[in-house]
RNA sequence: GGGCUGGUAGCUCAGUUAGGCAGAGCGUCUGGCUUUUAACCAGACGGUCGGGGGUUCAAGUCCCUCCCAGCCCGCCA
């Protein structure tokens, strides 16, 4: 890789002619054009297989959706590119629970502490594939199957098409024979390759992980292989994990090599070798462990090439990371509530290698961004760089290009949010220029379901958009000054002036009342919102009902 | 201790593959009537590109070295 090639030492002297034009043809914009380019120069078959997938372990959070969604828009590049792709998931539920959840999430993708469910029943099942075990919820087949169901869910909430495969499956279909009886026969060179990575790889090592008949979980100890019969026989010893052990029952037995799995390490190259995976994008703990010894193995066990790998860094989320044990875990059903799957979707097309921070107190600047990299996409930015990788992403965010859409700026829906009255919103957003008469209604209601989402983001966060037009007369206590200049200030709103001609008299009539500035807005935050601060309060008055402002100004019901 | 990936303005990030003037948005400040109240407009401020060394006419970009963060180097996935 590190190799310098003094031969090649006047060929870049044709570069520095710049502008010639196709110097651009292999420079992308888009991290995913750059590994389209990595695959096809691989001349790979038809279908083109990309793969995801992970442990349905508690919650499916927004981190885990980076196995789904990076592979998404290197799948959306290759069918433009005119090929066909086939998008999989697998669910590796013939994985053992190895210790309880702290968290879970139902079927509506809320999360739920574990005191919720069964957690005897979840504790007691230690050790079995998840496919094994009984869904927590008492909905689905298994705990893997729901938890395969909550990522499906959220996947067809972004649009994406994925096909979910089970791996337990892929064992009882009798798909993973030919590996697992590869891997066997050739079990001395599985143990030299893998031994290069793991050192408890012995002589004794066996790469077969059988399912006790007896109770189920999961075996560490394999005493004889018969290649012939197709079969291992184990006895069910206790396995450690972590600080804990899993108590093994003890039973000797007989399995098949679907009554079983392959260890990790070998389990990954397999499922290349059965799906016929051409990508794969993996998170960075992959990157030193599973991935060096994944190629090997598929290398020099199986014989087949591996996919073309790539490493995503992780998010975190409030500058913590995600954590589900710690709480610190947000699924993309709860995103949605805020943002549009378009922003989401934005935000996985961001370059993998840099870890990005999620903060939820800034969503702004998060859809601020979306925003201008759509504006970027129609030519209206002047930045070469986010319009070159606007102009190949964007059609791959976004459900459909169409250019009528009108964004308005998050913060602002924020403040229209601040009223439940629909045509007040409208209103609003029209004298501040959004839309006008040629606006289709079909985008008006387009950009107000941003207003809702902006309006849920402020209550979470209970920020400074926080705020609620009161529709009824809040309780108050003011100075005879601040009522005589909310009177007056009163009159002054009946004669019928904008916005702007209100926010300059709430200054003169404070002023000619010897108020306090600030009294007098806390006042009329008071009076409108039940609140010591707010939005700009002149402006505001002016979109409302002129009697309803009148009103209140006189503290009349 | 060894390895991988990052570190660019207060914040979020482009730019590094192929060396060519240090960039954007947001925030901040100032101005937009004699107005501190979060939505508008204009302008400005803002940087030892993590530190240091080297190569080069020229380095954020290439090389060496050090620092910081996350991850891997037991098992498991």
């Amino acid at each position: 890789m590190a190799t310098n090639d003094p031969s090649r030492g006047d060929a870049p002297a044709a570069d520095a002619t710049d502008g010639d034009g196709d110097a651009d043809a292999n420079h992308h914009g888009f991290w995913a054009d750059e590994v389209a380019d990595e695959i096809e120069a691989r001349d790979p078959d038809e279908p083109v297989v990309i793969k995801g997938g992970v442990s349905p372990s508690g919650v499916a959070h927004l981190g885990n959706f980076n196995e789904i969604m990076r592979g998404y828009f290197v799948a959306e590049v290759l069918r433009e590119r005119g090929h066909e792709v086939r998008q999989v998931f697998t669910s590796d539920d013939k994985d053992p629970l190895r210790k309880l959840p702290r968290k879970l999430a139902d079927a509506d993708g809320n999360i739920v502490g574990l005191g919720e469910v069964d957690a005897g029943a979840l504790g007691r099942n230690l050790g079995k594939p998840y496919t094994s075990i009984p869904d927590p919820f008492g909905e689905t087949e298994s705990y893997a199957a729901h938890f395969a169901a909550l990522l499906k869910a959220d996947a067809d909430r972004l649009g994406v098409p994925v096909e979910m495969i089970s791996n337990t499956e892929l064992y009882e279909n009798g798909d993973f024979d030919p590996v697992v009886e590869h891997v066997l026969e050739h079990a001395d060179t599985a143990r030299e390759v893998l031994g290069e990575y793991q050192s408890k790889v012995d002589e004794d090592y066996v790469p077969f992980n059988p399912v006790c008949a007896e109770c189920g979980k999961i075996t560490e100890t394999v005493t004889d292989i018969d290649l012939d019969a197709g079969t291992v026989d184990y006895v069910c010893t206790d396995m450690t994990v972590g600080d804990n052990t899993i108590d093994g029952c003890g039973h000797e037995g007989t399995a098949t090599f679907r009554e079983g799995k392959l260890p990790w390490r070998f389990e990954w190259p397999g499922q290349w070798q059965v799906l016929g995976v051409d990508f794969e994008p993996f998170g960075k703990d992959h990157a030193e462990g599973s991935w060096p010894s994944g190629k090997d193995i598929a290398e020099n066990v199986l014989g087949i090439e591996p996919p073309v790998p790539m490493v995503y860094e992780w998010f975190t989320l409030n500058g913590e990371a995600l954590s589900s044990s710690a709480g610190n875990i947000v699924t993309v059903a709860e995103m949605l509530d805020l943002l549009e799957p378009e922003v989401l979707r934005y935000f996985f097309a961001l370059n993998p290698r840099k870890a990005r921070d999620l903060d939820l107190t800034r969503l702004d600047q998060l859809v601020d961004d979306f925003d201008r990299f759509e504006r970027a996409y129609f030519g209206e930015v002047d930045d070469e760089s986010l319009t070159r990788f606007a102009e190949r992403a964007y059609p791959f965010v976004v459900d459909e290009v169409r250019e009528d859409r009108v964004r308005l700026p998050y913060t602002f829906a924020a403040v229209l949010g601040m009223t439940d009255d629909e045509d007040l919103r409208v209103k609003m957003a029209r004298n501040e220029g959004f839309f006008d008469e040629d606006t289709p209604d079909e985008a008006v209601e387009e950009a107000l379901g941003r207003v809702e989402r902006a309006r849920r983001w402020a209550e979470k966060m209970d920020n400074q958009y926080n705020y609620r037009l009161q529709v009824d007369l809040p309780a108050f206590d003011f100075d005879p000054a601040v009522e005589a200049a909310l009177d007056e200030l009163a009159d002054f709103v009946e004669e019928n002036h904008d916005g702007e001609a209100i926010q300059g008299e709430i200054y003169e009539t404070a002023r000619r009342h010897g108020i306090e500035m600030g009294d007098f807005f806390a006042a009329g935050y008071r009076l409108f919102f039940d609140a010591e601060q707010g939005p700009r309060l002149g402006e505001f008055l002016g979109e409302l009902e002129r009697d309803f402002v009148v009103a209140r100004l006189r503290r009349e019901d």
